[in-house]
DNA sequence: ATCGTCTATCGTGAATTAACGATAGAAGGG
DNA sequence: CCCTTCTATCGTTAATTCACGATAGACGAT
């Protein structure tokens, strides 16, 4: 008994992580549904570190729009900005994107799933 | 001359795939972006092969919102759907997945990007 | 042929997103 | 202090998304 409740408690703890796993996932994946995103991205790997406005530059978009992406990829946790005197300097979450990255690896043929019902 | 020429086409060559990957992995990731078809993916994975409406008894959603984020997916690329008698036998798309999963792991630092101004 | 089942599509409404211009706040230079 | 620059935020509009019920098409079974 005590140890089918310890199953029982170890399924639901498994059930919560798919459930977050999953959640996490959607999450930076919206954030990078957008070619602009993307494209900021790339734009900050591409340099060795941080940038500032440059994207605005970069990008063929307002100044506005290009300041909601990256509140939208900060809001995921992708990146991250620092003030830096009167600019502000951002540049990817290594440990975001390596999360993002591991989630989607483990998108592969095999177990890791029951049949019961889930939440969405 | 010419040699400068085939340098630039070569950069445009570069520029024209760089776009085609931003728009792909955009399009890959913005399907990916609902944790209902974050699950639907991992459902199909668990399952060693297809699976047909068995995702409506899965998930908490109605029968036309289930098939909605199917064909979501199916437009995507990330899943492919079969007839098989009365049922739909869905199964993702190996190849897309691992091409997805190529440009998600691709982000890293480093070069693979100009500083010409981009179109989105 | 008719029924029941399974799935896709249509039509709809609420909510969210994408884009912009305009405005406001912070910081440095004169 | 004032001005300029950089960035975030507000407000708006058009477009898209999400979810649903209702309907329609395909197919096997009776």
């Amino acid at each position: 008994m005590a140890v089918k409740r310890r199953d029982q408690d170890a399924e639901q703890d498994r059930a919560q992580k798919r459930l977050r796993a999953r959640a996490e996932l959607a999450g930076f994946a919206k954030a990078l549904g957008h070619p602009a995103r993307v494209e900021i991205v790339r734009f900050l790997l591409a340099r060795d570190s941080c940038m500032c406005g440059d994207l605005v530059d970069h990008l063929p978009l307002a100044q506005s729009t290009v300041s909601q992406h990256l509140r939208i990829l900060k809001d995921a946790g992708l990146i991250e900005g620092t003030i830096d005197g009167p600019r502000v300097c951002y540049c990817v979450a290594p440990r975001a994107l390596a999360r993002f990255q591991g989630l989607v690896a483990d998108l592969r043929p095999g177990p890791g799933l029951t049949d019961r019902e889930c939440e969405v």
